[in-house]
DNA sequence: GCTTGTTAAATGTCTGACAAATGATCCTTT
DNA sequence: AAAGGATCATTTGTCAGACATTTAACAAGC
């Protein structure tokens, strides 16, 4: 009765649950490999498609990498940083284009942790980061950008300003915050003189940096938190009332 | 050569890929119905057993859930929070745990981030989450708790202080940061003097929101987090070296 | 009109098989 | 004896077909 009365899901997803809490248990180390398909089959007693399944959705949550031939079998993956990016930042886009959260919501979760970044890219923000802020910068204030490609360089601009935290489990959570927000910003569209502005109060948090200033970075980007809010107001959430 | 020409992967693999990017994309909906599996396998002219690995991956991920019966099939999912929540605290909590990050580094991220909850907690906090945190407090206070009850209790009211901040998305992001670090601070032995440490900042932080006391929390925040850096000395992160 | 049995559609699971990749082994050749 | 290549065994990837189970819709009977 230890763990098969709680959950009348299917085999692949009870045996996945429990290989998934042998990993996060340490149980399983890094590296380690599995039993074959063969073997976990005869040790769970289902059939190989079954154990298959349950494989297929470790391997989705990058916790195993398969290998074929002789050697081959699964093994406990090392979780980097860039695979679990991709995932938190599909999570993230989902969770705000199913118009579970506001914009303005998202848009002050998102501020709230760059300016949690803010002190410490002040401190350690490299040559390399100031860099890519002002490419980017420039790339903002060409005429002819598409609206879409604004947002684009936006995303990247504030990525560097995450980077230069120099925290990758910072970099980790906020680019689900700044990448997840860019549907949204996409349908935002943005006028000459609103580019000016976000220019503007990018250049200010590049100079802020430059000057290991950190309250000026953090007061840029409060008024940009202001003034992307503001335009905002154009982005009317449709529906918001499905919550099943 | 749009989409099949950069991943020789596995066949279920891509499927996967490219139901997700329909999904993120938008073209598919929340609770419309994919095509059974008989005929998906039929549009991507694979069989049955390679459509269903490709679905499991999707459902790992909450992307889709299935249902039995005569009107069942694979329905596209609305993400919600708590299913969210679960995938990010495995995720973090491996990040963590497989050594990737030092103790030091983690610390800094979670504490930069709940003290970018402050302010909005310190405005919105409502009388639940005060009286779960006094809850929490006075739990950490008894003689006989265990390192492990402890540390418990230290998440529950960190997680009510997130709470406190009124914004999904930064709870939803602080989970992994909170929880994720659970792990590590269960590798701390906490003395009687440096509970009565702790439960007095928990106490102070308390105190300030119930004022609306932003500044108060925050200056608490960064005091607990010096502390914690201080206890986490005695966690000597092992290897560290094994980067391949 | 309501209940009940039947049917059809869909997922869940199993069996068995073959293909492809890959390291290990053995044999041949120099 | 050493080097090189052919063979083999193991393991995952894929397929075909079948049966079990669940579920909603429909039809039959009271």
């Amino acid at each position: 009765m230890s763990k098969s009365k709680e959950s009348p899901t299917d085999l692949s997803a009870r045996i996945a649950g429990q290989i998934r809490d042998a990993i996060v248990a340490g149980r399983l180390i890094v590296d380690e490999r599995l039993p074959s398909e063969a073997e976990l089959a005869s040790q769970f007693d289902v059939s190989r498609p079954t154990v298959r399944e349950a494989l297929k959705r470790l391997a989705a949550q990058s916790l195993i990498r398969t290998q074929r031939g002789a050697t081959g079998g699964a093994f406990v993956n090392r979780l980097r940083f860039e695979d679990a990016y991709g995932q938190q930042i599909t999570t993230s886009t989902l969770l705000l284009s199913m118009n579970e959260v506001s914009f303005d919501i998202a848009c002050e979760a998102r501020f709230a942790m760059e300016r949690a970044c803010a002190p410490l890219a002040a401190r350690r923000r490299g040559k390399e980061h100031l860099a890519r802020m002002r490419t980017e910068i420039q790339r903002q204030q060409q005429p002819g950008l598409s609206d879409e490609a604004f947002c684009a360089s936006d995303v990247a601009f504030h990525r560097a300003l995450v980077d230069a935290a120099g925290n990758p489990v910072l970099s980790y959570q906020l680019a689900g915050a700044v990448e997840g927000m860019q549907p949204l910003m996409n349908m935002i569209t943005f006028t000459a003189r609103s580019r000016e502005n976000i220019a503007r109060l990018h250049a200010e948090i590049a100079d802020g940096l430059e000057r290991h200033d950190a309250d000026a970075v953090t007061d840029a980007l409060s008024e940009l938190e202001r003034y992307t809010l503001q335009l905002g107001q154009q982005v009317i959430v449709p529906g918001k009332t499905q919550n099943g």
